[in-house]
RNA sequence: CGGGGAGUAGCGCAGUUCGGUAGCGCGCUUGGUUUGGGUCCAAGAAGUCGUCGGUUCAAAUCCGGCCUCCCCGACCA
């Protein structure tokens, strides 16, 4: 490709709206422009990158069995219907009437799809297991997109879906995609963790997701660094100290003004945090039968532990969870700042206690009223539950649920996902093959995906120095990027043709007009591996000269031996790659 | 949805306080100059000042509605 045809066009300054590294390098070397919040064109490099990223995944899902199709990306709404995402999931989706006025939905996601198919083309058990995938637009209309590529309401994702007769079956295909995801991530030159995840709005039973660590991420994770222990702070577990036993001691109301907090009132008492319970008031909309409805939830967590919100909606099995409002909280009888699950209108409430405020005595809680707080508070005592369970969120130096070192949290962007649905959709659809037996079964699946263009910028956050980004060798929109200077035009334009025949994937800058000054920086913002310069100075001192985009060393490479040495180059550059990756491993 | 910020030429910005011929740098076009890390000179092209309405002799500027984009929070496979 001549640059001077290059469709897209390098920027001398970002764009003030680009905040992350990856999105002004992006829109600044070309690959991308923003056409709405959220919504992006792939300029020429960016599809070359795109491509590659794509092909990698395309051998990874091969080498475990996947067959590669394509479905809609608009969906008659009737199928959402039968699986209820219909009416569980809100704005998010993405909904319009055709010309008849049938509604139909663009594709956040494809399950519908694939379990249609399957209820249609799946009869018998000899026809599984199966693996089946497709590269496809999603539309998702977050709320709040951000960061250029690394959060999008329209997107490219690859997902699979595993369809198999039994659960031993899943649990193969899940294992297969967790270790051809570390391929595809490897072979891209990311480094990532996988770490257990909730299932969210996917339903099903286990999950995993692959993170790309990161300050600019925008999911917290929990690590063990002595065992290896990984999770989603959303679901991530930890051992719970064992409170101190101690004699119930009587209650006692005392006044405690201007306490709103928990930092507040133990200064005022001065006990530690940990002695007190904290009350958080939440709105759940739960789904009774056919209707959804709202039920006041009162959380409670000792007060040196945050409540987590991820815990507390899968314990009542909520589908939303918010935060009550002043009035919401005023009208079961509570308090703001002086929350106690003391007195309040205890048949209009949900009361969720975390296991370790339940098991401590002698609290120190809200007495729903301004200026007054109980001491020793015992649950079973003074009151019960509907739900004791684990609600709090781990935290750095929280002991490790596995080996109980300290736990130490860090972020993480989240470039794909495995979830074992099980038979959520096959069930609820339809999706049913007749086994050895005779018997009709809904058919076990699995799905499987991971985002194109998040994936890309991650990797350019990972790659890049202050001139631009530096594309590992595997997933460059070019291998070479050629430098014609003043007086080695004629010799570039036949070594571009050498190269060209060889086989060889090169940008060849052969504008006339911009300095070589200019064209350097270009070469280095695009940020292809490898740089071949052909100009008067190099020619006189006998041939081009070859450099690598992550090094600093430049070599005199004869003419003719060119397209040899960059052959060689490419060939080291993905072997450095191979090497790395299989010691990720 | 809550809070904050911003919309003026392709990009980055000034001009708005105090209403009076729409500017600067980069980029683009033409001519010349220069030629190994974003040359220099000259001449040009390009903007319904986000949008709708109001006030006024006169609105980028004052007032009101709306739209869009960015950031933080809520939310999120």
């Amino acid at each position: 490709m001549k640059l001077s045809h290059l469709f897209g066009e390098t920027l001398r300054e970002a764009p003030a709206d680009a905040e992350f590294t990856s999105h002004q390098l992006l829109v600044r070397a070309g690959y991308i422009r923003q056409l709405g919040a959220g919504i992006f064109s792939y300029l020429p490099l960016a599809r070359r990158v795109m491509d590659k990223i794509e092909n990698i995944m395309r051998e990874e899902m091969n080498a475990i069995g996947g067959q590669e199709m394509t479905m809609p990306v608009v969906h008659p709404a009737e199928i959402w219907q039968e699986t209820g995402r219909w009416y569980q999931i809100g704005s998010e989706m993405g909904r319009m009437k055709d010309s008849t006025g049938r509604d139909m939905v663009l594709a956040m996601t494809h399950e519908e799809v694939v379990t249609s198919l399957v209820r249609d083309i799946i009869h018998s058990y000899r026809q599984l297991p199966a693996l089946i995938y497709h590269i496809q637009t999603k539309w998702r209309d977050e709320p709040r997109s951000r960061g250029g590529l690394i959060r999008v309401r329209e997107f490219t994702m690859k997902d699979s879906y595993s369809l198999d007769t039994d659960w031993e079956g899943l649990d193969k295909q899940y294992w297969a995609h967790y270790h051809a995801y570390f391929n595809i991530f490897n072979r891209c030159g990311l480094p990532t963790i996988a770490v257990e995840s909730d299932v969210g709005m996917m339903g099903g039973k286990q999950a995993h997701e692959f993170m790309y660590l990161t300050p600019i991420g925008e999911d917290t994770l929990v690590l063990c660094d002595a065992c290896g222990y990984t999770s989603n702070r959303q679901v991530a577990t930890f051992q719970k100290p064992e409170p101190d036993p101690e004699e119930p001691k009587p209650l006692e109301k005392v006044a405690t003004p201007g306490t709103k907090t928990i930092e507040d009132l133990a200064n005022f008492l001065n006990i530690p945090q940990s002695k007190t319970a904290k009350a958080v008031f939440m709105v759940a909309t739960i789904t009774e039968g056919q209707e959804d409805v709202e039920k006041f939830v009162f959380a409670v967590v000792r007060g040196d532990m945050e409540l987590n919100e991820t815990k507390l909606t899968n314990a009542i099995k909520a589908k939303e969870l918010r935060p009550a409002h002043e009035e919401e909280i005023k009208a079961i009888g509570a308090e703001a700042g002086y929350g106690s699950p003391i007195g309040i209108h205890r048949e209009d409430v949900i009361l969720v206690v975390d296991d370790l405020a339940a098991k401590s005595s002698n609290l120190v809680a809200g007495a729903n009223e301004e200026g007054y707080h109980f001491l020793n508070v015992n649950y079973g005592r003074d009151y019960e539950a509907d739900i004791v369970a684990d609600i709090v969120a781990a935290a750095d130096g929280y002991a490790c649920p596995k080996c109980g070192a300290p736990l130490r949290t860090v972020r993480g962007v989240e470039v794909g996902n495995i979830f074992k649905l099980g038979t959520r959709y096959s069930a609820a659809m339809g999706a049913l093959f007749q086994d050895k037996d005779g018997t009709r079964k809904p058919v076990i699946m699995g799905s499987y995906g991971i985002g194109v263009g998040r994936l890309m910028a991650s990797v350019v956050e990972e790659h890049n120095d202050k001139y631009g980004i530096i594309w590992p060798i595997s997933i460059a929109p070019y291998q070479v990027h050629m430098v014609a200077l003043r007086g080695g035009f004629e010799a570039a334009e036949q070594l571009y043709q050498e190269l060209l025949d060889a086989g060889v994937e090169v940008l060849y800058d052969d504008r006339t007009g911009p300095s070589p000054g200019e064209k350097f920086n270009d070469a280095d913002l695009i940020g292809v591996p490898l740089r071949l310069t052909v100009g008067g100075r190099s020619l006189k001192k006998g041939g081009a000269e070859l450099k690598r985009r992550d090094a600093k060393n430049i070599a005199l490479v004869p003419l003719d031996e060119a397209v040899a040495r960059v052959q060689d180059e490419i060939r080291a550059m993905e072997a450095e790659l191979a090497a790395k990756a299989a010691s990720a491993k």
